[in-house]
DNA sequence: CGGGTTTGACCCGCGC
DNA sequence: GCGCGGGTCAAACCCG
């Protein structure tokens, strides 16, 4: 008697779950998608450089949003980890991966910006006093948090190519660090404030640290398109973190959610690996890719320099193949740095995609389970995800570059042949950014191609 | 010749 | 105040 009643009861929370969850993740879709339209709309108005803007908008609306759900982080974590230490064997959302990502494609170009205010600046008729009116409205707005996006990748080539065209006006040796570090600046734009600095790894110099810091102020082509969102998301993660986060396995933050989480399900993908760090000089944030998929989700801390994980050791798996990750990597950014040949392999498995699609949204409500308020940043790296996944098959601008600037056009070659013809990137998301891919017909890095074939 | 790179000098913030 | 280190400038140089 007692055991079926327990037993029913069981059954009973297992349904409240199952509906919570299934509302949960409506909420975070519709929000996804809603913000996905926000960003087309602010960008058919190119003249507003309001994107810091945009995202402290942004860091309110899901706020109450999320406040009326009411669901208490605690719990629904714990929910979550149950769910995913029982390999997530009930699924209730079947749609998930549907129009998840549909729109997307295009959003703000940017990284995040940042100000400039302490520099000179004095080139390009731009007086910093000039200056600050135009940007002012950023730092003011996050007094003393400045973010910078670090992308860690494997490659050869002496700069991994992103879409965007930057001109080397510097180079340094950084103490430390027996490699130069390179400065660059957008050169898309006259006065484009993003800069970025390209270095090796100390310890491994195949390893190729890039950051991005500031913002956009000019369209990007869609191939650059990738990498803003994504360091856009990154940065705005950051940004809307909690101010107290520090070095190391930030397993309490959203964003260790996002990547944690993202790697405890079964998708076997997901290499991208998030560090955040507040004792920088600036906040940053750094996207690691050079992570094998099978290998332990690291977070790395990052200071002035970068150091080697100290928290999780499991970082260092050194590809013999230098150059060449060999293994498929979804995330569009991930993908941008890939030798053309990874796309293909990732591009055959549309079940793959569905499954990503699934895990993405997990990984919101991961995240949103974690902390309410990291949802606004991290909606936007989903929006960031599906918007590059979104480039094999349905965002159209991509699709126009994968065209003029890859002859045999890679497109994923029917990869995105996933039957779901209605949703615009679900399947395909592995391949996504077709842009970036092909060209050469070296087995370099695909996207040194990009950078010549978008000028 | 125009645009990008190189490289030493310079500026500035920060810690001592 | 001083030294150090990160970041930027700008003249010289290189290259197509």
């Amino acid at each position: 008697m007692e055991a079926s009643a327990v037993e029913a009861e069981l059954r009973r929370v297992v349904d409240e779950n199952r509906r919570l969850r299934g509302m949960l993740e409506e909420l975070t879709r519709s929000y996804g998608t809603l913000y996905q339209q926000l960003l087309q709309v602010t960008q058919n108005h190119p003249h507003q450089h309001q994107h810091p803007d945009l995202m402290s908008n942004r860091s309110s609306l899901p706020h109450t949003h999320l406040n009326t759900m009411g669901a208490p982080n605690t719990s629904t974590r714990q929910l979550l980890e149950a769910r995913t230490s029982s390999t997530t064997q009930t699924q209730p959302d079947a749609g998930v991966e549907d129009e998840a990502s549909d729109g997307a494609g295009e959003a703000s170009p940017s990284g995040n910006n940042d100000s400039d205010g302490k520099r000179k600046m004095s080139q390009d008729g731009t007086a910093p006093a000039a200056r600050e009116n135009g940007e002012q409205a950023s730092s003011a707005e996050l007094p003393g948090r400045k973010a910078r996006v670090s992308v860690r990748a494997r490659s050869e080539a002496p700069m991994i190519s992103d879409g965007c065209q930057w001109r080397k006006y510097g180079q340094k040796m950084a103490k430390g660090n027996p490699c130069p570090r390179a400065y660059y600046r957008c050169t898309m734009a006259v006065a484009c404030p993003v800069r970025k600095q390209v270095q090796r790894c100390a310890e491994d110099k195949s390893i190729l640290v890039t950051t991005y810091e500031g913002h956009h102020n000019h369209p990007l082509p869609p191939a650059a398109t990738t990498m803003a969102n994504t360091t856009s998301a990154a940065a705005a993660m950051l940004l809307s973190g909690p101010a107290t986060s520090r070095d190391g396995p930030l397993l309490g933050h959203p964003a260790a959610a996002l990547f944690h989480h993202h790697h405890a399900t079964t998708i076997p993908y997901a290499s991208t690996m998030a560090t955040l760090s507040a004792s920088a000089p600036f906040p940053t944030i750094t996207l690691d890719l050079t992570q094998p998929p099978a290998a332990g989700g690291g977070l790395l801390g990052h200071g002035g320099l970068l150091q080697r994980p100290t928290a999780v050791g499991t970082m260092i798996h050194h590809h013999p193949a230098a150059a060449a990750m060999p293994f498929p990597v979804p995330s569009p950014l991930a993908a941008m740095f890939l030798p053309q040949r990874a796309a293909p392999a990732a591009a055959g498995m549309p079940q793959v995609a569905r499954q990503q699609q699934q895990a993405v949204m997990e990984t919101v409500t991961a995240a949103i389970a974690a902390d309410p308020n990291f949802t606004t940043a991290l909606a936007a790296a989903i929006s960031s995800v599906m918007a590059g996944a979104a480039g094999g098959g349905g965002a159209h601008q991509a699709q126009a570059a994968a065209a003029a600037t890859t002859p045999r056009g890679s497109n994923a070659s029917g990869v995105a042949g996933e039957g779901n013809g209605s949703s615009a990137g679900a399947a395909a998301a592995p391949a996504a950014p077709p842009a970036t891919a092909a060209a050469g017909s070296s087995p370099r890095f695909a996207t040194q191609s990009c950078t010549t074939s978008t000028t």
